[in-house]
RNA sequence: GCGCCUGUAGCUCAGCUGGAUAGAGCAACGGACUUCUAAUCCGUAGGCCAGAGGUUCGAGUCCUCUCAGGCGCGCCA
């Protein structure tokens, strides 16, 4: 509809100016949109406010010569006002909508996919936690955040892929394996001092305890260095296949584990270090390796090689990143814990070194989340090892609450999860009032089929023109958002649009469901209206599942 | 000290990347169930958009500064 007219008022702008009404032939970007009030239309164009220093010409004689050239073949709009300071409004007949239903049906699912990826390949990365440790709330909204991020791009024509990055190398991996080792010595009455730099965490003996029980004579049979690597290997397994588990409860999959320790075992990291060098990208002092990221907008440069010779994090990353474009994706999406934002500006700037354009990487910033309980914050030491996990989370208030609170406000937001209101059936819980309508509707189905003898494909070709109530009308105009509310989110990589879109469309039907009847004595009418909320639940269940949220038919 | 993020109704948050009179839910108050699910709806009330300047036809939105909170500033990961 949007397109349409903007359509419309290019062709009026251009009759015009062939008339001579307009003094000039450059109309930049026309663009539509949807005032607040009512009073105002349903549309209006900023065009002859815009235009008023190109044309030369006044705003409201711009206006009335866009109008009188206007030219609208299929009688889409009913009235046409010059308003304010030079507003357009655009007035849309009600038999103008009937189509957007029309398409909900023949789309089905696939309403509202806007192809704009094109078949390019996209990589979302996100999750990737160390494996050290449980997930906590944090790491359960950058998941939440990155799935439905993917899953949005892949209904808008990306090939999408989802990864997770697995930091195995490095020296939290020995730190883990460490202290599950020295909790194995505990264990055996072997006393030992526990070092505050240890993972502290009570599950560090649940994993002492299953390898004990595994391998308890192997492991001290071996020296103290081979035992903290069986250790270390032996306890991110484990960690990971808990990690696994947990992402998988909250409707999570991933299509690649990406080891960080086989960029290591390839010779990437190598290879990515000894190319810098080759462009003289980076360069040798003070006994280190350095790679040039004040070249590319970062405030420093970077070591890449340490003194001792080893490599930093910074150094594997890069090797990664490198590799994802050699791995052929077009566009590279890291969704991060804000706590890693100071870490964007040196990858962008390699990333930037190697050649790729800015557009091609983004990184997505989820912020902290504050876990409450009724209002009180619920005390959080990672050092001290006590804290909630993710799994703890999602199994007091289910896995669509989870979700849907963290689909409901912007990424960049700080959030206060509060698990009494998020473990409510009110609309302190939206989650609910949305998936109210899929089972209010669904339930209408089933009595439509019982009682009025009117099935499901009875509403195919009904007389839609009996949809005149203002409630169904607004409806039908909800609807036709929906294809913009999806693109909206997958250009801004802002999954939480079509969380507030649903809640809109959901109160519109509640409003219509409250004040009109869909079974009525009146056949005719009643497959009518049976069409309409068929097509509201055909976009609901279509953006509840891009978010990963349950479609239930009864509640 | 420097950088990034956040600041909108009592509370939790939107505000479509500059548009007209500022939006929703919760909480408060008053109404609507003999009906296709009241996990719903209708109404009332609630605002110096943190503050001050600036940019322009027009600013919650862009720029500068100030204040408050969060996070980050290693040859750690």
């Amino acid at each position: 509809m949007k397109n349409t007219l903007e359509k419309i008022v290019r062709r009026a702008a251009q009759a015009a100016y062939t008339a001579g009404d307009l003094n000039s032939g450059d109309f930049g970007d026309i663009v539509i949109e949807e005032p607040k009030v009512a009073s105002h239309g349903d549309f209006a164009t900023n065009f002859a406010l815009t235009g008023a220093s190109t044309q030369k010409m006044p705003p409201n004689k711009i206006a009335e010569a866009i109008i009188r050239h206007m030219d609208d073949p299929e009688q889409l709009i009913r009235d046409t006002q010059i308003a304010g300071p030079g507003f357009i409004n655009f007035f849309i007949s009600p038999a103008a909508w009937l189509p957007v239903l029309q398409a909900v049906h023949e789309k089905g699912a696939l309403f509202g996919a806007v192809n704009i990826g094109r078949g390019r390949r996209v990589q979302v990365e996100f999750v990737s936690a160390n494996p050290t440790g449980p997930l906590h709330v944090g790491h359960g909204r950058g998941a939440v955040v990155g799935d439905a991020l993917a899953a949005i791009l892949n209904f808008c024509g990306f090939i999408t892929d989802r990864e997770y990055y697995i930091n195995d190398a490095g020296r939290q991996i020995r730190t883990l394996g460490s202290s599950v080792y020295l909790r194995c010595m505990e264990l055996a009455g072997r006393a030992t001092d526990f070092p505050e730099d240890a993972y502290q965490g009570e599950y560090i003996y649940d994993i002492a305890r299953s390898l004990m029980d595994e391998k308890n004579a192997a492991l001290f049979e071996m020296d103290a260095d081979s035992a903290v690597d069986a250790c270390a290997r032996y306890a991110a397994d484990k960690i990971l296949e808990n990690i696994r588990t947990d992402l998988k409860n909250l409707g999570i999959g991933f299509d690649t584990w990406f080891s960080e320790q086989s960029l290591y075992d390839s010779g990437k990291v190598a290879e990515a270090i000894r190319v810098l060098l080759e462009k003289n990208l980076a360069y040798e002092a003070e006994g280190a390796t350095w790679f040039k990221s004040s070249l590319f907008g970062d405030e420093k440069d970077r070591v890449i090689v340490r003194g001792n010779g080893l490599t930093t994090y910074f150094a594997s990353d890069i090797a990664y990143h490198m590799d994802k474009y050699d791995r052929g994706y077009e566009r590279v999406i890291d969704v991060w814990g804000a706590d890693h934002h100071g870490y964007v500006p040196r990858l962008t700037a390699a990333i930037t070194a190697m050649g790729r354009e800015p557009e091609q990487f983004r990184v997505v910033l989820a912020h902290l989340v504050n876990l409450v309980r009724q209002g009180v914050p619920v005390s959080m030491s990672t050092r001290a090892g006590q804290f909630v996990t993710l799994r703890e989370v999602v199994d007091e208030v289910g896995v669509d609450a989870a979700r849907f609170i963290f689909l409901t406000r912007h990424h960049e937001s700080p959030l206060d999860f509060d698990l009494e209101l998020a473990k409510q059936k009110t609309n302190e819980n939206p989650v609910y009032y949305v998936q109210y309508v899929y089972a209010r509707i669904s339930s209408i189905m089933k009595k439509a089929a019982a009682e009025h003898s009117i099935g499901s494909h009875d509403v195919d070709d009904p007389m839609l023109a009996m949809l005149t109530e203002p409630e169904e009308i607004q409806l039908m105009k909800q609807m036709a958002k929906y294809p913009e509310a999806v693109a909206g989110a997958a250009k801004m990589m802002e999954p939480h649009r079509v969380a507030y879109y649903l809640m809109e469309l959901a109160a519109a039907f509640h409003a219509y469901y409250n004040k009109h009847r869909v079974l009525t004595q009146d056949n005719e009418l009643s497959r009518s209206r049976l069409c309409l909320v068929k097509g509201v639940r055909t976009v609901i269940g279509n953006g509840l599942t891009l978010l990963g949220v349950s479609t239930p038919e009864t509640m």
